[in-house]
DNA sequence: GCCAACGTTGGC
DNA sequence: GCCAACGTTGGC
């Protein structure tokens, strides 16, 4: 099964990449918009995430490994309606790439973050994927994929 | 601080 | 089922 490759929203302020990177894992909890959940639905273990500040930052700061599939949130009300995962740190990019950047460049006009920034989980193309990561200094090959 | 986009709620 | 009002989120 091809992995596939997503984009997830955070406040840092609430949860960060430096936070995911200190505990070594996270659970990936708390979506509560059908549209994410949909998404979060579709995420399979082995898949990878590129980790998105909003808020103050607005860049992209990592990739993240999603590590199993998603499974019922305990926290819902109704559990067998939202699920959530569990991921944990791939790599941070040597440089972050902030949205200013995403917006200016043509490979990354389709990404759903511009059109849809609210959404917290989103499906990005592998072009999209590598397009950022080098934009992040992250050559390509230079992680086992 | 404001506005746009989107979601939810409630009246009809 | 429609739509207005309101709340939330996120970018500027």
């Amino acid at each position: 099964m091809a992995s596939k490759l997503w984009l997830l929203k955070t406040e840092p302020e609430t949860f960060s990449f430096s936070t995911l990177i200190k505990e070594g894992k996270t659970n990936w909890n708390g979506v509560r918009n059908f549209q994410a959940r949909n998404f979060l639905r579709m995420v399979q273990a082995g898949d990878r995430a590129l980790i998105y500040h909003s808020g103050k930052e607005k860049a992209v700061v990592g990739v993240a490994e999603v590590t199993g599939n998603p499974y019922p949130d305990p926290d819902s009300e109704n559990p067998g309606d939202w699920v959530q995962m569990d991921i944990r740190p791939q790599f941070a990019l040597e440089s972050r790439v902030p949205l200013s950047d995403i917006k200016e460049k043509d490979a990354l006009r389709g990404l759903l973050l511009l059109k849809q920034s609210r959404l917290s989980v989103m499906p990005i193309t592998e072009t999209e994927f590598q397009t950022i990561i080098e934009m992040g200094g992250i050559e390509k090959g230079e992680f086992c994929g």
